[in-house]
DNA sequence: AAAAACTGTAAAGAACTGTTACAGACAGGA
DNA sequence: TCCTGTCTGTAACAGTTCTTTACAGTTTTT
């Protein structure tokens, strides 16, 4: 079975700590981070779930939250010491799905996590088949085959094309691609993507001339066409 | 627009007219129970979200709770008198995605209703239909159809478009399009719009002598005409 | 009819993309 | 450890597409 992977992001150790045992005593991969910054550096490894507290050392958590917002439908689970009811509703408003407040149950958390887990697993399918299996992309093995056989993509190429084809028909900008790839704060240049999109067009393109999955959307970014089926 | 379908549990007449009210502010399409077996026979009619008493005359909520989720995916808010961690961690253990403890703030509960339909509502498309579906402009995908026919339009006269479109009837000067277009700073020629507004005349009207979409407004801009549906 | 505002056209100019080549980073094996 | 091959990010170029400009001509308003 797949271990659900979750970041918690809280700079007071104990805490952490104590959440992280409680999770990992679940079945859960956990991995922490301290500050906003490395939070959005490690968002391009996908979790399940953020665990995410509202007051950081860096950048507030309300920022993070919806910096990851603009790039993810990732699950966000805000801890925070604040109760007023403004602040609460505040909380859901910038994109949280939930909110714990300080100081809370471990058992609550786990039961929480858990709640929010059921749900978005559900229709998750692991493994995306467009235009007859024509190509298949199995996002757990990272394996992409075309007409049955192999393909095989760098991390990066696989990322890329992941993020495509998650939302066939949509036009993504090269910035959201880095987002997701590099991570949130990449500072580079925009062209990378189109390197990598030349190198995917040529494994998984029969005429590089037309390509049929892949598009491009001048002015704009690139689109990913199929039918899933 | 499709209105969310919500349906209130709740035996207390007072609660759940306060709820309903404050639900139906917002816009959603809001339908009352009193009893669990009410509920179960309303089930079929496909809810999006379920706001459940755990406390109900006949059947216990967790009962009602599980039924549903025998059968259907849809979110479920319980409401709770209980504040226990039990009895808390017990609610999102049967099922459950969330639950507020009474006395609980109509606001908190209606964020609460919002953070989850936008979990599932995700996916959605952002689709403008125009006279019955003569012009469809579909903002995700940057694609535009006129009478099932794709027209091809570059990303800045699709930014116009775009932008006329969301506003029905309303003039639009030339400047409030180039900022839309171009950015706040853009120091150039207003005619530009001209020139965009000619060109995507030409492939979204039937005839240029008479443009049903794209009105010009004389010594003021354009405007959008065009029914929703 | 005069003035003001709008449209069409074509060409210059700007912006964008595909491609190639290369250097540094990285990982695995000898 | 060093070597090797692979991967990633950078840069530059050419070809393409789009945007802007300028101007001439048309339409609308007063």
């Amino acid at each position: 079975m797949h271990k659900e992977k979750i970041l918690i992001v809280e700079d007071e150790r104990k805490i952490s700590d104590i959440v992280k045992s409680y999770l990992e005593r679940e079945g859960f991969d956990v991995t922490t981070a301290e500050t906003g910054r490395e939070t959005l550096k490690l968002i391009k490894d996908r979790f399940d779930l953020i665990i995410l507290d509202l007051k950081l050392p860096d950048i507030e958590g309300e920022e993070v939250c919806r910096s990851i917002r603009g790039i993810s439908d990732v699950p966000i689970i805000m801890l925070t010491a604040k109760s007023s009811e403004d602040e609460r509703v505040k909380g859901l408003g910038i994109g949280a799905d939930d909110y714990i407040v300080k100081p809370f149950s471990p058992r609550e958390l786990v039961a929480r996590v858990k709640a929010h887990l059921r749900r978005t697993k559900k229709g998750e399918k692991k493994v995306l088949s467009f235009n007859k299996g024509i190509l298949i992309i199995d996002t757990t093995s990272m394996e992409v085959k075309k007409r049955e056989a192999p393909v095989s993509l760098t991390t990066t190429e696989f990322r890329i094309l992941l993020c495509l084809a998650e939302r066939p028909g949509a036009v993504l900008s090269r910035l959201q691609l880095t987002n997701t790839v590099q991570g949130y704060d990449f500072e580079g240049y925009d062209r990378v993507i189109d390197a990598h999109i030349k190198n995917i067009r040529h494994k998984i393109e029969d005429n590089i001339q037309k390509p049929v999955f892949i598009k491009t959307v001048y002015g704009a970014g690139y689109k990913f066409i199929g039918v899933r089926d």
